[in-house]
DNA sequence: GTCTATAGATTGATAGAC
DNA sequence: GTCTATCAATCTATAGAC
């Protein structure tokens, strides 16, 4: 809906980076709380304090934003995985290191992940976004990998489906969005073992 | 966006309650697969076989559509998860025969499954839908209720949080909708079965 | 770099013919 | 009960003044 853009819109060349820093941000909490559609550039304006026209002074496009708010998410993702697993360890140890890196990622930067998580089908309907949707697919591989060597070597159950595992996994670890709220009893890094040691020993009493 | 509707709009009496069925179900089909804010009035009209004005006979808005089936889907649920805590028995029973409803409500249905995956966050802040929120309230202390019974009874880990053992739950039970495929090798009740099993005893390889 | 004003396009909802 | 035609509101994006 609205106006479509000039297809020979030239790019933004901006000496204010701050401003635009400050843009994008707010722009990721609004989309954050309402979803991408329901946003509106006059909200994002309003929580900057300009007026809606004088996004495009910054920015293209609504969508412009969305896409860089993703890219930088996803290559600090994946820069910080290959960090873990570039190093020689043990597959468990490593997984350990990755779900408590992926919490961190959620609790430090929910507006993102939270748009991840509401908006991810947007993403994968819209070429524009294809090479977000790839750096997804890579880290995805980097995960499936893990669980696979972690079997392999006999420290994680071979009687279970690699994908369900990751399945699960995933499901677990961005439920945080829902469910945590850091201003309650339970610390991030007391979160971030509970959450693993659930994921690895289960719920039920052993013994 | 789009013109409001009318305060007095009268509630529709519609004989052909089939069509009016099936208008709900693509309607169920298209929120799902492009959002709720994104899908549009025409692309339900055209998964129907009709005109976007026509659906107006049967539905007074788009919101109508999307309440009645949040409300169906939540009623369906709560009466199904009370058919399994109301007979005696041990909470870690309990709690699998609810993964296992769980899991297959989100296969069979899992167009309504994914938009409140998906549009939650708009049902939320939207005051229209505040008994679909409250069902979904109903739905979270059943778990956590059944939880709480399970580390009583000794039959569940002590050393952790219900909470966020509720967030693991719920997040790996979604994590269906982005991850499984029906036309995979895994069954449905193979799924339920490995997907209850890595939630209760972990991943880690025990001895 | 931001504001004012508005163009261009979309879309939810209505009214009345058939 | 569906179609045709259109209204009314909304929103993205542009253009030009300051």
């Amino acid at each position: 809906m609205g106006r479509p853009p000039r297809p020979d819109a030239p790019p933004r060349r901006v000496v204010d980076i701050a401003r635009r820093e400050e843009l994008r941000a707010q722009a990721g909490h609004v989309f954050a709380q309402m979803g991408f559609a329901h946003a509106k550039m006059r909200d994002i304006a309003d929580a900057t304090g300009i007026l809606a026209g004088s996004i495009y002074h910054h920015f293209r496009s609504k969508d412009e934003i969305l896409l860089e708010l993703m890219q930088n998410f996803h290559d600090d993702i994946l820069r910080d995985l290959h960090a873990i697993i570039d190093v020689e360890g043990r597959p468990v140890d490593q997984l350990t290191l990755m779900i408590k890196l992926s919490v961190r990622y959620i609790l430090e930067r929910p507006d993102e992940s939270r748009i991840i998580n509401q908006d991810f089908q947007y993403l994968q309907a819209t070429p524009e976004f294809s090479g977000v949707v790839e750096k997804a697919r890579a880290a995805s591989k980097i995960w499936l990998d893990v669980l696979r060597r972690g079997v392999h070597a006999g420290e994680l159950r071979d009687d279970m489906n690699i994908e369900i595992a990751y399945a699960t996994l995933m499901g677990s670890i961005f439920s945080t969005l829902r469910w945590y709220r850091p201003t309650g009893k339970v610390r991030p890094e007391e979160f971030s073992a509970q959450l693993t040691s659930q994921l690895l020993d289960g719920l039920r009493k052993n013994g």
